[in-house]
DNA sequence: CGGAACGTTGACTGTCATCAATCTCTGTGG
DNA sequence: CCACAGAGATTGATGACAGTCAACGTTCCG
């Protein structure tokens, strides 16, 4: 995919739903990624760009370059890493924690620096962003409330949200480093603001 | 790697673990395939044979045959589908339902066929799939005695395990299809038992 | 036989889900 | 411009499920 935000949402019988996964700019999707489960579909968070290729295209797209094919298998290699890490912040973190991680994320890959702090747009509905963390909308409401009140996360408008300080945030979830290493290229001016060493 | 069983295990500051995932037989794993993790590292839960194979000729191996970068490329979406399916079932299903799926996932994998049912060897500790399932291992123990008293599964010996019934544990898990279609190779015995249409 | 690791079980606690009431935004039409 | 409706978000009261801690069983070693 090319811009936007794709979500790879899923819904079990009883209406529970989960986010399995979420799609950033150039991440690569192929409908054998997702798990044969009731109701599997992509769906668009953001107006988004999609590159269409077929499979077999696909499968064959390393021999006609083998830097490509390199390339590939490393951005391969980064979403495996993603949605292992995702398991661990859902198996192993509590609701803050959960909240608190996903913000970084967010902010590594849209937010922009500003003398205040961090800006971003929050790209996903309340319910959305529940379904991805595994928790309930009236808890996430909750969690988000306590960080608003505590300074933690500032709400600007609806969707749009500053971050004071990194650092404060980047001290509630104990898997920082690793949401860093994936999802901060080393070049974005978002990811020193988290960075242990800052 | 060609026979075994590893794990992908991490450990958080209060020593909190999390089994990320499991890999069997023909899986491929990369360094990058693991978040920077603390403590993040790979393990065999049963003796195991690995190939390794070093990084740069894993990411020419397609250009050489073609065939190869072909399957290659759909064990790597057959993974990638694996891990989404695990955030579907620590994410939103409870206790029961995660300890039914797993046991479904290992019947499987590793089942044989008897005329009382479906035997296997439980390859993990409880404390190991406690921590893949995101339970308690207390937690999993008093669920495990449930589906023992309910006569879902019936305990051989330490570790040895007789499920007498696909359907009724199929009936447990709402994600059964979905590990179905991504542990059970057609051609395996064990998969008609948790068919939908058997 | 004894010790260590692992597993089971019960009593209690804490976190998160559920339900329901209220509030806030956003867009629409008078 | 305001009134209104509807969706989404917030908040409180309550309950269920899983976690914690501690005691006791079991298995498997030397």
């Amino acid at each position: 995919m090319r811009t936007g935000l794709l979500v790879l949402r899923t819904e079990l019988p009883d209406k529970r739903r989960q986010i399995l996964n979420l799609l950033y700019l150039r991440d690569i999707f192929r409908t054998s990624f997702s798990p044969r489960l009731p109701e599997a579909a992509l769906a668009a968070a953001v107006a988004s760009e999609i590159w269409r290729i077929p499979s077999n295209t696909f499968e064959t797209l390393p021999n006609s370059d083998p830097c490509l094919g390199a390339l590939l298998s490393r951005q391969l290699a980064a979403q495996q890493s993603r949605a292992n890490l995702h398991v661990a912040a859902i198996g192993s973190l509590n609701g803050e924690e959960r909240v608190a991680s996903f913000l970084i994320e967010l902010a590594l890959r849209i937010g922009s620096t500003s003398p205040d702090g961090i800006f971003f747009q929050i790209p996903l509905s309340r319910t959305d962003i529940a379904d991805y963390l595994a928790l309930n909308a009236d808890t996430l409401s909750r969690i988000m409330s306590r960080l608003k009140a505590r300074g933690i996360v500032v709400q600007k408008t609806r969707g749009r949200v500053l971050i004071p300080d990194g650092k404060m945030l980047r001290d509630l979830s104990p898997i920082t480093d690793a949401i860093v290493a994936l999802h901060g290229s080393a070049a974005s001016t978002q990811a020193h603001h988290f960075s242990a060493l800052a």
